[in-house]
RNA sequence: GGAUCGGUAGUUCAGUUGGUUAGAAUGCCGCCCUGUCACGGCGGAGGUCGCGGGUUCGAGUCCCGUCCGGUCCGCCA
């Protein structure tokens, strides 16, 4: 990795014998001729002058002697300048461990200044002075970067091992094409006018979703692709309108082999990237499940502090529990308590009262929380991200007391059997949200995630991995007052749910009780790959045969017609023999940074958007001149065109 | 579309209740320094306090607007 191959070593290379990285003591004695970037210059006096030098591979110190203290004085050396420099390997006096060419420097006896380099905007090195923005601006620069540099490499090997993982199981790399035809379901697409069909456009692929489906009929029966894919949506940390994913699909697989396919992928990722030996069994739990205990499709299974219903009855054995895959943890987590709205119920505090849910999680150990930080806590959840009215909190104290905000209507007897309920220990901050169902899930949620991060439960160090199951097939879209496609049209129904599906109009009579409507039941055969809260890949088994597929377009509300119009091509292939197949996409930028332990996927593309989906190194998107857009047959609105 | 935090030297930041000539670190430049590796020492240069307007005797500081950046909500089949 240091140094060149065999194969390379017999290149003649005209700027260098070895790189930064690669000489030890081993080569004392010989000489070399290294090129790359001045990282620093240290002159000591006149007659000693230290270089580091630094290419992709790594530092190594050159020393300048006396001799060339004339050459030094009348072309200083500055820091980025790419220089090449001839010398011999000696060992140093005094040996730097830090470094793994520590043990030795290059006596120079000739250098060449190849190319000068202007005062970078900001310093070459880990802890970089640099703030986003301008690291972004330069980002050639950056790049160079240890830190970034690292990330890049990470990068790589997850690509490596990704591919050498699908090519040993046969799968094959095919590429699908870029620009291909707009279906206005789902994201947002990026269009691209066409030249030569005047006011017709393309569309760049949110996934080569399609495609695969096609090449499943014929016959590939195992593809993949690390691939481009694009959507026009707003962006975030985790989120740039054209990210990688590894694109994956076979043939003649139900669910089970898909999972066990991509356990084996994700292993093979770890042991290789990481070194780590994935061993345990990846956990699964249905999408229900998840909801109802972490109240996120994406659970954090790093920690326990789950979700207890306090307005609900809930009621599991422990057996029953690890039956359902309710249990996870330890034992006293795994106990599935009983609770039910007679704790809370009655009591005259209307706000548990009025609430169509009542949750609660019990923060361990924060029982000392004092009024300054239960109050920032209650601003925290208060927020219109949020979004709840506000926050009740009991404490457990560690003497085994009880004392919370809303003691005017809950005697200290009754607040034990809700700590009880909710599994708190001594020493516990039992934390209660109450509200609209939607809402109150998903705050508590976002709680829980808060508090998981404030207490250290979430390491960047530990990896767990989960599967989610059982997807719901449609969701109700209440402006259009119709179902969509939850994952994607093309998923299967659990084969439980065929004839649900098959036999129920998807027309929704009284809106106001969807939740009752059949197709609000039809579960997907359809799975996340979740690690440490994030959704690092999602797939399904596809729906292979044309009846069925048009009764999906139907359901969501398309014509005959327009089916055919947007997907007859796929209608139309599974009338040729489609073989059973289903698929799984990974997102590699995002399993690239979990891997390497940030939250942000910037970090790990070479050339990053920034939020507003800018690249503020090339400064685009840009205007085009009037000409390009007279040959595209586009005319603009009254925009504000800038520098025309 | 919305919320929120930020914008002060090349860079990262501090700047008190609105009050003298806006500071620090780092980078840059000069001189000194024979074993440094975050080298060290001395000295120096470097500012439209994002932009526009307002309040005030007086604004980096308060108010309004706007632009840019970060994070989040909506959105992301």
């Amino acid at each position: 990795m240091l140094g060149f191959s065999t194969f390379a070593a017999q290149i003649q290379e005209m700027y260098r014998t070895h790189t930064c990285g690669e000489l030890r003591s081993a080569q004392i004695g010989q000489t070399v001729t290294l090129a790359g970037w001045v990282q620093t210059v240290r002159k000591l006096g006149t007659s000693i002058t230290f270089v580091d030098l630094r290419d992709r591979y790594g530092v190594t110190q050159l020393l300048l002697g006396e001799k060339l203290h004339e050459q030094l004085s009348a072309n200083p050396l500055g820091r980025e300048f790419v220089i090449q420099a001839r010398g011999k390997v000696t060992e140093r006096t005094s040996k730097n461990p830090a470094l793994p060419t520590g043990d030795i420097e290059i006596t120079v006896e000739s250098y060449t200044i190849l190319n000068k380099a202007a005062t970078p905007p900001f310093t070459i090195q880990d802890d970089t002075d640099g703030g986003d923005d301008l690291r972004m601006k330069y980002r050639y620069l950056d790049l160079r970067r240890q830190a970034v540099k690292k990330n890049l490499e990470l990068r790589y090997a997850v690509n490596r091992a990704a591919r050498n993982y699908l090519h040993e199981n046969n799968f094959m790399d095919l590429e699908t094409p870029f620009l291909i035809k707009s279906t206005p379901e789902g994201a947002r697409d990026f269009v691209v006018p066409s030249r030569m069909n005047p006011g017709q456009f393309y569309a760049l692929p949110q996934s080569p979703q399609t495609f695969k489906q096609l090449l499943m009929v014929s016959g590939y029966d195992r593809y993949y692709q690390i691939v481009k894919c694009f959507r026009d949506e707003d962006l975030r940390a985790d989120r740039q309108p054209e990210f990688t994913q590894i694109d994956c699909e076979m043939s003649f697989v139900e669910q089970d082999d898909i999972l066990a396919m991509f356990e084996g992928m994700i292993r093979h990722i770890f042991k290789t990237v990481k070194n780590i030996d994935y061993t345990e069994q990846i956990a699964r739990m249905t999408w229900e499940e998840a909801m109802w205990i972490y109240g996120n499709d994406k659970p954090d299974i790093r920690f326990g502090m789950k979700l207890l219903n306090l307005k609900s009855a809930f009621t599991l054995s422990v057996d029953t529990a690890k039956r359902m895959g309710y249990y996870f943890g330890g034992e006293q987590d795994g106990v599935i308590r009983q609770a039910t709205g007679e704790l809370i119920n009655g009591a005259g505090f209307g706000v548990f009262d009025n609430a169509e849910t009542v949750l609660a999680i019990a923060a361990p150990g924060c029982s000392e929380y004092t009024r300054k930080q239960t109050d920032e806590l209650t601003e925290w959840v208060k927020r219109p991200q949020i979004g709840m009215q506000g926050l009740v909190y009991i404490k457990y104290n560690t003497d085994g007391s009880l004392k919370s905000s809303v003691d005017k209507f809950y005697s200290e007897d009754k607040l034990k059997a809700i700590a009880d309920a909710a599994g708190a220990q001594k020493g516990d901050l039992i934390l209660i949200l109450a509200g609209r169902e939607e809402r109150t899930r998903k705050a508590m949620s976002e709680l829980r995630l808060e508090m998981g991060r404030r207490l250290g439960l979430r390491k960047d160090n530990e990896f767990k991995l989960l599967w989610v199951l059982d997807f719901p097939l449609f969701e109700y879209a209440e402006e259009e007052n119709r179902w969509v496609a939850r994952h994607h049209p093309f998923t299967s129904p659990r084969p439980s749910d065929i004839s649900a599906m098959i036999n129920n109009s998807p027309v929704i009579e009284n809106a106001e009780k969807y939740l009752e409507h059949p197709y609000n039941h039809i579960k997907a055969n359809a799975y996340d790959m979740v690690l440490n809260g994030n959704e690092i890949g999602g797939g399904s088994i596809r729906i292979f045969q044309r009846e069925l597929q048009e009764k999906m377009f139907a359901a969501l509300g398309m014509s005959p017609e327009e089916a055919l119009h947007k997907f007859g091509f796929l209608l139309g292939a599974f009338e040729y023999g489609a073989p059973p197949h289903g698929g799984i996409a990974f997102g590699f930028d995002r399993l690239c940074a979990i891997l390497g332990g940030s939250e942000s996927i910037r970090d790990f593309i070479a050339f990053p958007k920034n939020n507003s989906g800018r690249d503020v190194m090339l400064d685009a998107p840009s205007t085009i001149d009037d000409i390009q857009l007279h040959e595209l047959s586009i005319q603009l609105k009254n925009i504000e065109r800038d520098g025309l």
